[in-house]
RNA sequence: GCCGACUUAGCUCAGUGGUAGAGCACUCGCUUCACACGCGAUAGGUCACAAGUUCAAAUCUUGUAGUCGGCACCA
């Protein structure tokens, strides 16, 4: 069997997956071992209506490799799977389609037709994620697969929903909201972004004050006091960026400190363009150094005058409608018109009544829409609340007490976490939607409410049937904010037995908050509950900090009774090649489709995993490319293997030798074996790019640039031997198990080469997948052995490798062409001379060389080139004839130069008394041990310059 | 306004007290029978700037500049 040249992914993309999806190896289940500890992670869950982006990409991989990771070392995994229903994205999306295929809106056909429509819409088209994750490679155990709508999470979300209202945590309120006039519906604080305004404008209003002679026109003059006088009227000057809403003003407010206004406070102004008074009053919250020290008050539509009209007993009125028109309250001359249109409208009117005292350019920062990008309209509105005080205090709790959950990076994150919980405000959580959970509250005619779990419930409730139950939908992050228990089973019927049981000791504030389990005992689904949560780490990326992260701590807290997740991994961003985040409208987006065709899924998760956690970076081709080349590199050592294989099979019993066994293969088994141990610590600690860069150069460093070379003669030897099968056995078997190293983040390529090694099988699988058919993925991880790493070899090697490096140096340096077989005089002690004898065929191999001479003091003829080794070792090459003298004279002197240097800087840190003395012993110790080996090898060196001159 | 991160080779980034690292790009030499997606050999950095702590600072502290991010305010 030969492999073709160049590795090409398709192939193997294509086919494994299936196969260990449908054998079942993603599923827990495929784990024999009844004790094995459970671990765990949830998939942030995607969009229905989402596609894969890079961001994903990233998060997926991570997971992934940690899921395999821990499959291959016997855990009992659970990589869980679901998707979102995204309220706001897939209604706009289904609307779109609608007006589209039968220029209808959702009105038209109506909610039950609708929200069919959308479900339809899932089906036929939402799968695509689901494709898209399979292409990754992500091990998710499908048959566990969650929709945030799926019938028993739904449940979850009403138990919560209920038990919320019933502790008087959630309420129904008319508050000041965030409303997006295009989609129609509030949004919470955390959907809002802030945008600085193109040309924003601050504009001056002049209200006459009441009790003053009537204006009569004319152009005012403003005082320095800001109370503006022309002739005998007065006018008191406001500035605002939104004017349109000085029509639903209903009071003109002013520092109490502030002496200007003093006297006004109490009186009343005409405010104009309406036929209401309003009367003056004095507010704390008015800062008397902003514009002119006096804020028209519009309680209906602004947080703040919301508030000062509550202290005041203000009337509040509502001039917009929920499309963002004015109303009625308006005025004739403004009803239905649009904000923006009514603002141009207001200040023209000011305008040519003379009012209007200036307009400045003013930077304003303006709240939008996040996904719809339309200015928000604070809006007065009726909607349902979540008081997130007790949630919050045990979120907070979880983290002083127990410092959970632990992120990844520490910083900042874990600060992020807790400051923001700390000025925690109530959530809303009421939206303007169809497509969602219906929020589980019905009223009768005279407006009681009845919140309970099912309308029947709630006929219970109310005694009648005559209800009509709450037209709006949860915030999708409602249902998001359950899932690290609601993707488990969890449906408030069961508590798993450690909370039912009372929690031990740690957790007391938890303990007044359980409730008793509604039905004693568990179901089927709950003991996925008490088996993989807490889950064990959570990765995502940082913009869901508090819309999902927190969320999840605070739900799980307070209805499972322990933490969602023991640690978050939060990952950077994917930024463009120019360091700009990706976004739509800036169409810098990459998409990992096209960059899996073009350079194959797994040196893309190898790319995303060798980047540092937590920290974004610029995307470059470059370096995925770099990473196909390492996968071809792979593929080329394996088929290099395979084409040597006769005879041989895997046989882990092979590597198992004492110190009798050759310099190379005692030092490649030790370099694995510590590459195995420092991959296992690097994945422990998240540091995925820690253990990429140790296995991209154990791999082709150690394992192909050497281990190759040095033991190809003894492979490709022509005629059969028991030595021969023997070397065969061990390099494949070392090819074997780092084969293995690699497959958590190249699950394809490996399991390809895996497959086609001889001598392979389900023997081979850790001893909790005895069962299944052979997969590399059920082999167990190699944890490393310390006993295996050979220090000795190591030095050993490095000596070879410093004397093969020395000579190709020279090699380059004068020119020698590759075909010129040079002799080799190496000066050396008893035990560097016994190294590179028992090396001397590879070494006479790699650096190209018909003879070496090994002497104590090796005599070399004058044009000769020469280097230095460590250890008092001399390297002399005769080139009679060929040496370029002034050549090799500047080489040489290059040398000391650099000796020398080294040499001074060590030399000053001796002298330093302070250094001798306060410096660990052994530090001291090495540089003296570094002088005297510099001082043995530039005194060499210049013995050698000396020689030439 | 408050908080935070970052600034290291041409580029993208590791490294966080003890002699500056990788990948890519560059230069030179190789059709060496696994691989040119390759092999071999070089070159390239006063680790943003300034002060301080220390025997020793890219690494710790403070300040400055630039870049980016989060939060708040925004009449």
């Amino acid at each position: 069997m030969e492999l073709e040249k160049t590795y090409n992914p398709k192939k193997a993309e294509e086919t494994h997956y299936r196969v260990w999806e449908e054998r079942g190896y993603f599923a827990p289940e495929i784990n024999e071992n009844k004790d094995a500890e459970p671990f765990s992670i949830i998939i942030p869950p995607p969009n229905v209506t989402g596609n894969l982006h890079m961001g994903h990409a990233l998060q997926h991989t991570l997971m992934d490799v940690l899921t395999r990771w821990k499959r291959m070392s016997g855990f009992k995994t659970l990589f869980l799977v679901g998707v979102d229903h995204a309220g706001i994205s897939t209604q706009l999306m289904v609307t779109r389609q609608l007006k589209k295929d039968e220029h209808k809106t959702p009105q038209d056909i109506g909610r039950e037709a609708f929200t069919e429509k959308v479900w339809e819409w899932k089906h036929k088209y939402g799968g695509e994620i689901q494709r898209q994750i399979r292409r990754e490679g992500l091990s998710v155990d499908w048959s566990r697969e969650r929709f945030t709508m799926d019938e028993s999470l739904s449940r979850a979300v009403r138990e919560v929903f209920v038990r919320l209202y019933e502790e008087g945590n959630i309420y129904r309120g008319n508050r000041i909201v965030n409303w997006c006039p295009r989609d129609k519906t509030v949004l919470s604080d955390l959907e809002v972004k802030e945008e600085k305004a193109k040309d924003g404008k601050l504009y001056y209003l002049k209200y006459p004050v009441k009790k003053s002679p009537p204006y009569e026109g004319g152009v005012a003059a403003v005082s320095a006091d800001g109370v503006v006088e022309t002739g005998e009227t007065k006018f008191i000057v406001v500035a605002t960026t939104r004017p349109e809403t000085m029509l639903g003003d209903t009071a003109v407010a002013v520092n109490p400190e502030d002496e200007r206004y003093n006297d006004l406070i109490g009186q009343t102004v005409e405010l104009p363009l309406t036929d209401r008074e309003i009367p003056i009053i004095a507010d704390e919250y008015v800062e008397s150094d902003f514009g002119t020290g006096a804020v028209k008050i519009t309680p209906a539509h602004d947080a703040n005058d919301y508030e000062v009209g509550l202290r005041h007993d203000l009337p509040q009125l509502n001039v917009m409608n929920k499309d963002a028109t004015m109303t009625e309250t308006a005025g004739k001359e403004f009803a239905g018109l649009d904000r923006f249109a009514a603002r141009q409208l207001v200040v023209e009117k000011f305008e040519e009544l003379g009012l209007l005292e200036k307009i400045d350019d003013y930077d304003v920062t303006l709240p939008h829409c996040e996904r719809c990008k339309t200015v928000i309209e604070p809006l007065l509105s009726l909607q349902w609340f979540v008081k997130m005080d007790e949630m919050r205090d045990l979120a907070l709790d979880m983290m002083r007490k127990e410092r959970s959950p632990r992120f990844f990076p520490q910083v900042p994150h874990e600060k992020i976490y807790t400051t923001w919980l700390n000025s925690l405000k109530d959530w809303t959580i009421s939206r303007q939607l169809w497509w969602g959970h219906q929020i589980p509250a019905w009223y009768d005619d005279a407006g009681n409410v009845f919140v309970a779990r099912t309308a029947q419930e709630a006929f219970e409730k109310a005694g009648t049937s005559d209800l009509v139950q709450d037209a709006d939908v949860l915030d999708t992050w409602f249902s998001s904010a359950l899932w690290s228990f609601s993707t488990l089973g969890w449906t408030g019927e069961s508590v798993p037995s450690a909370v039912a049981d009372g929690l031990s000791g740690s957790f007391e504030s938890l303990t007044a908050t359980l409730q008793p389990p509604a039905t004693a005992g568990g179901t089927d689904k709950s003991s996925d509950l008490e088996t993989f949560h807490p889950t064990s780490v959570l990765v995502t990326g940082r913009d869901i900090i508090f819309l999902w992260v927190s969320r999840m701590v605070m739900t799980a807290l307070k209805f499972v009774g322990e933490k969602p997740f023991d640690d978050v991994i939060i990952h950077g961003t994917v930024l463009d090649k120019n360091g700009q985040r990706m976004s739509k409208t800036k169409m810098n987006g990459i998409d990992p489709l096209d960059v899996f065709e073009k350079f194959g899924v797994d040196a893309t998760r190898m790319a995303l995993a060798g980047s540092a956690t937590g920290v974004d970076f610029a995307w470059r081709d470059e370096k995925v490319e770099s990473f196909r080349n390492f996968a071809n590199k792979i593929w080329n050592a394996t088929r290099f293997c395979l084409m040597n294989s006769e005879g041989a099979s895997v046989d882990h019993s092979s590597v198992m030798f004492g110190k009798d066994a050759s310099i190379a293969d005692r030092w490649i088994l030790s370099r694995l074996n510590r590459t195995a141990l420092n991959v296992n610590k690097a994945l422990a600690g998240y540091q995925f790019h820690e253990a990429v860069q140790l296995l991209y150069h154990f791999f082709w460093d150690d394992f192909c640039d050497w281990y190759i070379e040095l033991v190809k003669d003894e492979i490709t030897a022509e005629d059969a031997s028991e030595k021969r099968t023997e070397a065969r056995t061990r390099i494949i078997t070392t090819l074997e198990i780092a084969l293995r190293l690699l497959h958590p983040f190249m699950p394809f390529l490996t399991e390809e080469l895996w497959q086609k090694l001889p001598g392979i099988s389900s023997d081979l699988h850790h001893n909790s997948y005895r069962s299944a058919d052979k997969t590399i993925m059920l082999t167990s991880f190699p944890p490393g052995d310390t006993s295996a790493i050979d220090e000795q070899a190591e030095s050993e090697m490095r000596a070879v490798i410093e004397l093969i490096s020395k000579v190709r140096n020279i090699r380059a340096e004068m020119n020698i062409k590759p075909s010129d077989k040079i002799s080799l005089l190496v000066s050396a002690n008893e035990k560097l001379q016994k190294i590179f004898a028992e090396n001397e065929a590879q070494i006479l191999k790699l650096a190209k060389a018909s003879e070496i001479k090994l002497a104590e003091k090796a005599d070399s003829p004058k044009a000769s080139a020469r280097a230095v080794l460590t250890g008092g070792a001399e390297l002399a090459i005769p080139l009679e004839g060929l040496i370029d003298f002034e050549k090799e004279m500047e080489r040489l002197e290059n040398q000391v130069t650099k000796l020398e240097e080294e040499n001074s800087r060590l030399e000053n840190q001796l002298k330093n008394q302070n250094f001798v003395e306060r410096a660990p012993p052994e530090k001291v110790r090495e540089i003296r041990e570094r002088v005297a080996e510099i001082e043995t090898q530039s005194a060499t060196l210049k013995q050698n310059l000396d020689a030439l001159r």
